[in-house]
DNA sequence: TATGCACCTTGTAGCAACTACAAGGTCAAG
DNA sequence: CTTGACCTTGTAGTTGCTACAAGGTGCATA
């Protein structure tokens, strides 16, 4: 299949599919006489993978990691699977994080009584010094 | 005040205040003799306003809107407000992408019971086609 | 007075993970 | 035979900084 077809199987750019390919996470494809790449459907098993980690969250770097530990059949799946919980970390301090995002932006929201920009509470609580 | 206590005082890289410089986001400072650049206390009270708001998640386009609406005291705060509840939209949204996301690492988690990774689901499931 | 050291200056390049051109080649349909 | 969709490479832009490099300044100390 051409560039275009996996893009859209996949639903990814073929230019994020390019770029996969030069930096090494994809291998690259055949190409034809007129020098459009060919892929295969392990090509399209190998992008499903990673765009479906990237959704997960995971980095580039943890990609790399992924598809090289699941190359690895007869290796103990303990690596991924410790990759996979300190990715889950990261998202749940993520979600830490943004719900006290969420809360201060609440609180902000419900302190405007005014109409002035002058007075309102929520430029004050912006110009606030820095805790 | 020089730019480096400027930076101690709001925790911010003096290289970074020369970027919002460079960016417009701060005005630029005055100049001693030697060409150091000299804070006043305006300035303080704008990088502090600033990077509350990058606190808060606001984009530095967001964060120039902020600014020149801050500026116009008379001004009805409605503006102001309605940015604050895009941003908390935003947030909200991205709050509820990464709790789908935990739920989704947590089942993966749950579903190992293999050693090896060729029989690994998590793999398996990395593996699966995109939704 | 020298000298060491922290601080300042400008300018440039790098980070992640794409995305968007530009300028041109290929191929099938009408 | 031309149109239009697709492909190629290469380069540059995005966001919000951060990290140098190479040199100038200011002040305490030997
Ligand atoms: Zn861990
Ligand atoms: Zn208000
Ligand atoms: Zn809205
Ligand atoms: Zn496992």
């Amino acid at each position: 299949m051409r560039i275009g077809e996996l893009a859209i199987a996949t639903g990814t750019k073929a230019e994020t599919i390019r770029y996969y390919e030069r930096e090494g996470i994809l291998p690259a494809a055949d190409r034809t006489d007129s020098n459009y790449r060919d892929y295969s459907d392990n090509h399209l098993a190998a992008l499903t993978f990673v765009r479906r980690a990237r959704q997960l969250g995971f980095s580039m770097a943890q990609v790399r990691e992924l598809l090289a530990l699941s190359d690895r059949v007869d290796n103990p799946c303990q690596v991924v699977d410790e990759l996979v919980r300190e990715q889950l970390e990261e998202v749940e301090q993520k979600i830490l994080d943004l719900s006290s995002l969420r809360d201060e932006l609440r609180l902000m929201l419900r302190s405007c009584e005014a109409n002035r920009i002058g007075e309102c509470r929520i430029v004050e609580s912006l110009a606030r010094p820095l805790r």
